[in-house]
DNA sequence: TACTATAAGCTAATGATATTAGTTTAGTCA
DNA sequence: TGACTAAACTAATATCATTAGCTTATAGTA
């Protein structure tokens, strides 16, 4: 049998595949190792345990999440940039529902992965910096700017949360309601 | 030994112990019968399989959490009523950060307990008047209502998850935040 | 080209956990 | 008292995660 290079990239590809069609929780060493083509304990040459995987897919979600909202709200300032952005945040929340806890987590609590390369920036860090950015035009000082941000990420961090595990629970339109809530978020903090 | 009565009850109250320190995912029979005195197998004859246990958690969660709303309401309507809703939310999540997971699922997805009693009204359904009767004050049509109330349970819930998972990684104190995101909250819905 | 180190895979084995089947027995109620 | 039931038990099985130790392609180097 031929050997392999990529089967840590596979792996963390199909394990998101994993995640997001039965769950965070249902991810599974035997059946992801089947996928792959190999063996159950030849999944340790590409991470340290089932724990550590889970670290990994956590990173990888900090950082397609963030660089999902550094595209939405690229070239843009102030209310359409954060409009962009929610909507981005929210698209991946949807295409990714099984990775909402792991970008719930924050890396900062993490061990770093030092697993293969990695110049770790601290995904928050770098996700404070774009919003610090956003926010700018709002002209606000430093605390209301920390308000602000968590207000948002709050807001549409629960939302789709919420919509994602059903919990809506009325037949109204979700679009209709993520977008009237953005509204009155602006309408909230334009004094 | 003298046969106990109370077994299922104080299964879930453990159940909900272990999983408000150790985490919603590491739920698990095994310990769980050790605290209660009992061998694992046990347990089957107070819960039909692990699965049917956090679904009883789930039902619990649910209550317990509308409950602590009602109560936090009685009494009070429009900004008041919302203020001290929000609160109670905030509360439960806290001192129930295992359960938070529970709290996002709808009840309306799984199957009825059945188990013992139950006279089985829809959580959801409860919740949704509930929060119907705080909102009369503001006199919005049945469209807006629900976005609103979208909003709120998004913003609180997506706080509290946020807060509890340390996804806000910085030193700013949250309490602080809250009042502002709430207050931002009331002067964006009061047009 | 041959040699060697390493990476990627394998088998075998162990331990934790969920689950089922079948049995025992304490307490309840006719 | 006697029978029924609920709550417990033991024994056994299946699924997983994990470790140890072995094998062999492949890459790089002498």
């Amino acid at each position: 049998m031929p050997r392999r290079t990529d089967t840590k990239e596979r792996m963390l590809v199909i394990a998101v595949k994993m995640v997001n069609e039965e769950g965070w929780d249902s991810l599974n060493l035997h059946r992801l190792a089947k996928k792959l083509g190999i063996k159950t304990p030849s999944l340790y040459n590409h991470c340290k345990s089932l724990e550590q995987l889970r670290h990994q897919l956590i990173y990888k979600a900090h950082d397609e999440l963030l660089e999902a909202l550094r595209i939405a709200a690229d070239g843009k300032a102030g209310k359409e940039a954060i409009i962009s952005w929610a909507h981005a945040y929210r698209k991946y929340g949807k295409n990714n529902p099984g990775l909402l806890p792991a970008i719930a987590i924050s890396t900062d609590n993490l061990p770093p992965l030092n697993w293969d390369d990695l110049p770790e920036k601290s995904a928050n860090e770098l996700f404070l910096n774009e919003a610090m950015r956003i926010l700018k035009p709002f002209k606000l000082d430093e605390n209301e700017m920390v308000h602000i941000l968590r207000m948002l990420r709050s807001m549409v961090h629960g939302f789709v949360v919420l919509e994602q595990s059903a919990g809506f629970g009325l037949p109204q339109d979700s679009n209709e309601s993520f977008t009237w809530m953005m509204d009155r978020f602006f309408e909230g903090i334009a004094q």
